[in-house]
DNA sequence: GTCTATAGCGAGATAGAC
DNA sequence: GTCTATCTCGCTATAGAC
């Protein structure tokens, strides 16, 4: 219970991260004013300053929560029998979590470059991590045999690039439901992987 | 020889555009200002009003430009036997292509949203040219039985954003020559439609 | 064809009343 | 905790000298 006063507060904190992320998804970091955000959240510009010290941060700390969320989610998934298996689970898991955060992707992609070196160097680190884990599981597949690829490192840049851009066009209730997302990506991620 | 006065107007016009595309590739379009511009190109920044009306016109003619090549490139690409074939051509012409240009290709794809409506819809329906032209070849392909696909669109995006997402890694001079890379990306393309 | 100068506006951020 | 008011700065775009 660090928070005695009115339980509006952190409501409000919710509210300005939620809107900023909307609208940098929307129209990028550089295009969208802080006015906007707080017209948006119904709050005068300068209330927005109670709840970060500045844009900048308000920016690396959307990032860094997204990212922070998809390492944990990571980590938490079930383990697994063998790589083949392990690698339907990563297909399934990254086009779930992904496609269900669409601006927080958008964003934390998209604007890297509007950050200050030293957060840049934060998340990318957070990112490659991510990468680094579809790698391993590839060259677990390429020892036991399971999988045949010429070079894990670039079929992990390769799948990962193909699975995020299911959300450059999937939209909730459209001509196919997720999970056959999820089986026809399974099925062109298995193939490609020699397996 | 519409052009009179001095030859310089010409490379200004060219030198122009060179900055402002490496400017909103690097930093945004939103984030770049004219000021920067007309500093790099060694003018000031009232001229560069000489050579385009607008900052917004700026942008479209160079996506407009980008993608018009892509498109005339891709209509001249010699004609193949069968489909396999083709789309080894595709493939490699993509990642050969858009490596060559991966600050009109980021600026292409980034800043569609700072585009006006209109402006936006332009180039959309130039990206969705180049995307049913590979739809076209998979669609041939899944006829003729060289390919095995569960759905020939869902495969052209899977196949374009893999291949796009070569970009985001691939520096001249690295561990890989580009050609290394096109056989590695085609040897997964290949066997990811089933091929 | 390029310059200087500036109009007119909206940005990020802060101070202090309530 | 939120508001009003404001400081200071940099932006796009234009006008007119040379």
């Amino acid at each position: 219970m660090a928070r005695k006063k009115n339980s509006c507060g952190e409501t409000t904190d919710l509210r300005i991260r939620a809107v900023a992320l909307k609208l940098f998804a929307r129209h990028g970091y550089a295009a969208v004013s802080m006015r906007q955000i707080a017209q948006d959240v119904g709050v005068q510009a300068g209330t927005l300053y109670l709840y970060t010290p500045d844009k900048q941060s308000l920016l690396f700390d959307l990032m860094q929560a997204h990212m922070g969320e998809l390492l944990d989610a990571l980590a938490a998934l079930p383990p697994c029998p063998d790589p083949l298996t392990e690698l339907e689970q990563f297909t399934r898991f990254h086009i779930r979590f992904h496609s269900a955060r669409s601006d927080a992707v958008f964003v934390s992609y998209m604007e890297l470059r509007n950050l200050e070196p030293a957060n840049f160097a934060r998340i990318e680190a957070m990112r490659r991590s991510y990468e680094a884990h579809l790698e391993g599981i590839l060259a677990q597949g390429a020892s036991s045999g399971q999988v045949t690829l010429p070079d894990t490192k670039l079929a992990a840049f390769a799948l990962i690039a193909m699975l995020t851009g299911v959300n450059t066009w999937y939209r909730e209730g459209g001509r196919l439901s997720l999970v056959r997302v999820e089986d026809i990506y399974w099925d062109m991620v298995r193939k490609a992987v020699g397996a």
